[in-house]
DNA sequence: ACCTGAACACCGTTCAAGT
DNA sequence: ACCTGAACACCGTTCAAGT
């Protein structure tokens, strides 16, 4: 932090610091991971290689400045909201992960591959323990429920963008999971009869029903003060 | 499958092929992704960087090849175990595959940049689908209940796993989470009230307590009729 | 028929040499 | 003081040339 204070809504310190992110999530969008390479990050701004170097130390910085931004799309799509019930602000904070995470299924990867440890990912923790502990839920019980939150929100995120296509944006939800039960069709019914019996939910299993049903129960599990 | 069928209990149609796998997941343990590279594996057998070819369409065959290695080893760790109920045996199962990807964090990151389609993971799958079942959860609850429990354990393992350092087996878990308090201390309480008030349960997150902890409360939410 | 080893088109990162 | 552009040490993958 040796810059000056950020100004406004612009979260970055220098316009050229800038541009390499736009460049870095454009290029994360169209071919994924291994499409956003710092050579190519570069030739998207018309610099060499070596002047991403003067911005940032290494790609792992890169990649972090990335998921920073994303994060803080979701944290301004949901505003604080004090005057809903603790648990419906969880799952609007929920949606929103969600939402910009699959539009963005490069950047999910990301996540996985390193610490999240920015000011955007602070700030969204802190807003989960709070909004436990209005749920009814303090101390290490709220503390301990957040994070089973996150991994909810996490895990279902990493699974749905793991389906291929790994490169460019996600289909519509109907068009992958028409093309979940295609595959799941293939599957011999004697060796897997479950998974056959249960082919159609399966193909459902990456798509926002499932993600609010898991959810909702995830939500039981912790809010219910029967089963604490 | 053009080969001839698979012997016994070695997985492998040649010694090559295992030659590889052994190599490929000594080289993601002791270097992470970026270790275990085609060129280091080959090397690691004594073969030039094209032999790996012979066997492996491309580096994400491989990739997918020593998941599906890692996930028959939690497959031979949990026996069907008919007599006991079906949360126990689940609990079993989830125990058994944070263990050995906690054993092998390099191959964490493998489960989320593809899809996860060999037949050992459409065992688990098959096998999760039943004991939801044998827990009186059926049909598309059961369906949907077990996809819950394949992302809250593949987003727990995935967050641990994504902890510095990176590279290299794990620390011991005590370890990791006295790092993390360390970590967790200099956060500036005024800008994280909650999170420097929990801090010492958010060092514990990564630890087989929380990962119990939220485990038990997620199948509470799935498997209490009360809750449906 | 099979495998090798060289080659191709890339990487991330560094740093002397220029301005 | 700053940036460039070339260089270094790597990649994944292909394929002609050998055996």
């Amino acid at each position: 932090m040796t810059g000056p204070a950020r100004r406004g809504s612009r979260p970055w310190r220098t316009p050229t610091e800038a541009q390499i992110l736009d460049a870095a999530l454009a290029l994360l969008d169209a071919g994924g991971l291994a499409g956003a390479s710092i050579r190519r990050i570069a030739a998207a701004i018309g610099a060499p290689p070596g002047a991403v170097y003067t911005y940032f130390p290494d790609r792992e910085a890169v990649a972090a400045a990335v998921v920073e931004r994303v994060l803080g799309e979701v944290e301004r799509a949901t505003p604080s909201a004090r005057d809903q019930p603790g648990r419906d602000t969880i799952e609007a904070i929920a949606v929103a992960l969600r939402e910009r995470l699959v539009a963005h299924p490069g950047v999910v990867p990301l996540l996985v591959n390193g610490p999240v440890n920015g000011p955007n990912a602070l700030l969204l923790r802190e807003r989960l323990l709070g909004l436990l502990n209005d749920a009814g839920v303090a101390g290490e019980s709220g503390a301990r429920g957040a994070y089973v939150v996150i991994v909810y929100i996490v895990g279902s995120v990493a699974l749905e963008a793991a389906e291929p296509p790994p490169v460019g944006p996600l289909p519509p939800e109907e068009e992958r999971i028409a093309g979940r039960r295609d595959t799941l069709a293939a599957i011999p019914a004697d060796t897997y009869p479950r998974t056959a019996a249960a082919a159609d939910v399966i193909a459902t299993w990456i798509g926002t029903e499932q993600y609010m049903w898991g959810l909702r129960r995830v939500l039981n599990g912790l809010l219910n003060p029967a089963l604490q």
